[in-house]
DNA sequence: AATGAAAAAGATATAACGTATCATTGCTGC
DNA sequence: GCAGCAATGATACGTTATATCTTTTTCATT
């Protein structure tokens, strides 16, 4: 059994234990993700899922499907590129979900999913403090070069 | 005479010595963005500066214009709202620019542009380094809560 | 099994954001 | 003035995202 086979199961477990459904759509959906093994866009994700031969998924119910992953932290939306990745910890406990960051080789588009430690968040939240602001950002986005491209 | 038109003159003489000029179009977009104030979007400058009356201007110019002022750092694009602001610091020195961060209010979109000590960004670069990624990022969008909304 | 409420998905249209490309205008130094 | 380059105009199109209404599916309850 493949990882990605492992995966949608757990996240099978995850919406079950949430109230919802991974549905049909919705695991077609997660599972293109997962072999895309990349950012890809929402529209890029519609021609891989339209090319299996169901029914075509129109832009909206994809959109709306990946809301819902993103809500179940099955996936993450990266601002910066508007695309998409799976969450790289499906496979794991979802301890690591409280502050989840990104590391975005501007080269060839690899992510890594980091934590950042207690300390340095307290160090971010004290910045903000004295500029008068609460932080509340969950997901941060840094861009750079991984060591294969550099 | 008013902050923006100090402002502006600033901006000129930094036009002018990077060998550009801050045309009439240029200065019209950035007294705009000034005027404005908080952050707006490409297309909300283009009616703002559309409603004064000189000819029309097509979106691509914008974006040009756009694109020329974030390069001399008079402004800054927020990749997470799409939308554009005012350097904050026209009227003082360059050394700002450098490593600009920016705390945006989730509530009254209220834009601080906040300079990160050199320790904070060592730790970020150590984070990174550890996950084999080496920094790039000049720019950070920390989303929150002022404490007038709070 | 029939049924009714709620969740999910489909369909259509359109809004918002952004860029490619080529033509025209305007500035600057000779 | 005029050659060359920078800036702008104009047109068209591509991409990303949402509003809105309809239909289908699911699932608990009868």
């Amino acid at each position: 059994m493949s990882n990605i086979d492992t995966a949608i199961l757990k996240a099978e477990r995850r919406c079950r234990d949430q109230g919802s459904r991974l549905t049909p759509r919705r695991r077609q959906v997660l599972r293109a993700l997962m072999t895309a093994g990349e950012p890809i866009s929402a529209y890029g994700l519609l021609e891989v899922c339209n090319a299996e031969g169901l029914d075509a998924m129109p832009p909206m119910s994809m959109y709306r499907i990946l809301d819902y992953l993103v809500e179940q932290q099955l996936a993450h939306r990266l601002v910066s590129s508007k695309k998409y990745v799976a969450c790289s910890h499906i496979n794991c406990c979802t301890e690591h979900f409280q502050r989840t960051h990104f590391l975005i080789c501007s080269e060839c588009s690899q992510v890594r999913e980091v934590e950042m430690s207690k300390a340095l968040i307290a160090s971010l939240s004290g910045l903000a403090g004295a500029e008068g602001f609460h932080l509340s950002s969950r997901q941060l986005e840094f861009s750079g070069v991984c060591n294969e491209c550099h």
